[in-house]
DNA sequence: TTGACTATGTGTACATTTTACGCTATAATA
DNA sequence: TATTATAGCGTAAAATGTACACATAGTCAA
């Protein structure tokens, strides 16, 4: 490859993170509204492009913070999108990532230097997407509906303890189906990466429930 | 992203793909022998730089013919390496790439523009490789061990009939593990991914097989 | 106070899948 | 004929998944 040969020149490499969380029994993912060109005002995931001293999971960290603000997310790579035009600014590959968190233990920042607007939205009720976010966000959806059951991916939406109802109904929320009660119980615990605390939550109106955690 | 900006600039992506085979009850994985710096004279998996105007998949294949010769290959995206400094030429992230393959019925060349030699290797006798790609030989293989029961990811590496015998000898491969002979018949047979032809392979010397094929 | 209602937690019966291994059939060979 | 190797089928036990019944703790209204 050489480096002014005009098949390789002006190539990119986007992060694009799609981050979700579930509030009152929604499924959300967040989304930052662009302030500049293009797909000015348009909503979008939460993104940027990498520079060349970084490797992707850093570019993805450093974007996530001066887009949002946020600190200390984890997220995981799962796809790749590289249709040619993908981007109108130059050609730019987009590498995806999935993360899933407490949206009420996070700050965040409404406006930054490149975005006017910043928010969490109920998966049903997501605006058109600028870039091909929707397909990247679509393509996210589907992959944590594979892993729900199979891996910790759930570990930072609950980051202390939480009550198996209240994971019942992330996990309905997230596959958006139902999911017997007393089975989804018998498979989360034999499955180890939860363990009860011994107390109870303190709330009145009802039954208390077991406290838990991740391991 | 400005065009301009060094932050930047020359950023490129590879296509690399990691192509097996079993041949003789042995797992294989094909490699080729760069003739040019950066390491000239060192074997590397299958891979180039992509185009502008080509998605990743496309650039893959195109990489595939010209440094192999090979048509018609299908391969499947499973990562991503970005470490900035993985080649020494300028910021390259790679996409990598699988595919499983019938070594018998393909014809490769053993020489073109960019290579100066081709050829299979066994898992166990793979030597040195340029780049990263040990790390990314690697990946793949955990890979395929992943998805080699929940997919038709062998469907290629018997393109016509087979017995189940063999089948088995190749998962065995594979996985470098034995697997009880008719647990995996059953296995198989329920996952409704092959089909009986009805007919038997025309061997002497012991008693004879059916044939099988992916549907 | 009692009965109705709701949420939580446990148990049980049944079906399906996985695992370990026995047995039979075909063909070559001693 | 007896032995050995390969192929194919079957079965019992264990583990896992599914569909429920039931008991308990609390609220609320009559």
């Amino acid at each position: 490859m050489h480096k002014n040969n005009p098949l390789y020149k002006n190539q990119g490499i986007h992060a694009v993170l799609a981050l979700f969380t579930v509030e009152n029994g929604k499924f959300k993912v967040f989304l930052i509204k662009r302030k500049n060109e293009p797909f000015k005002d348009k909503w979008i995931l939460i993104g940027g492009a990498c520079y060349n001293n970084e490797d992707v999971d850093t570019g993805m960290k450093r974007e996530l913070y001066e887009k949002t603000g946020m600190k200390n997310i984890k997220f995981k790579m799962f796809n790749v999108f590289s249709k040619p035009d993908r981007s109108p600014v130059c050609r730019m590959i987009a590498i995806s990532y999935i993360g899933v968190i407490d949206c009420k233990s996070v700050k965040y920042q409404k406006e930054t230097s490149k975005t006017q607007d910043a928010d969490w939205f109920e998966i049903d009720r997501v605006p058109n997407l600028g870039f091909d976010h929707e397909e990247i966000l679509k393509s996210a959806i589907e992959y944590l509906k594979e892993k729900i059951f199979d891996s910790d991916i759930l570990k930072d939406l609950f980051p202390k303890q939480f009550t198996l109802p209240e994971l019942h109904k992330a996990y309905e929320s997230i596959l958006n189906k139902k999911i017997d009660r007393r089975n989804f119980r018998k498979r989360l615990l034999q499955q180890k990466i939860i363990e009860p605390l011994g107390s109870y939550e303190d709330v009145q109106g009802k039954k208390r429930s077991k406290l838990y955690q991740f391991k």
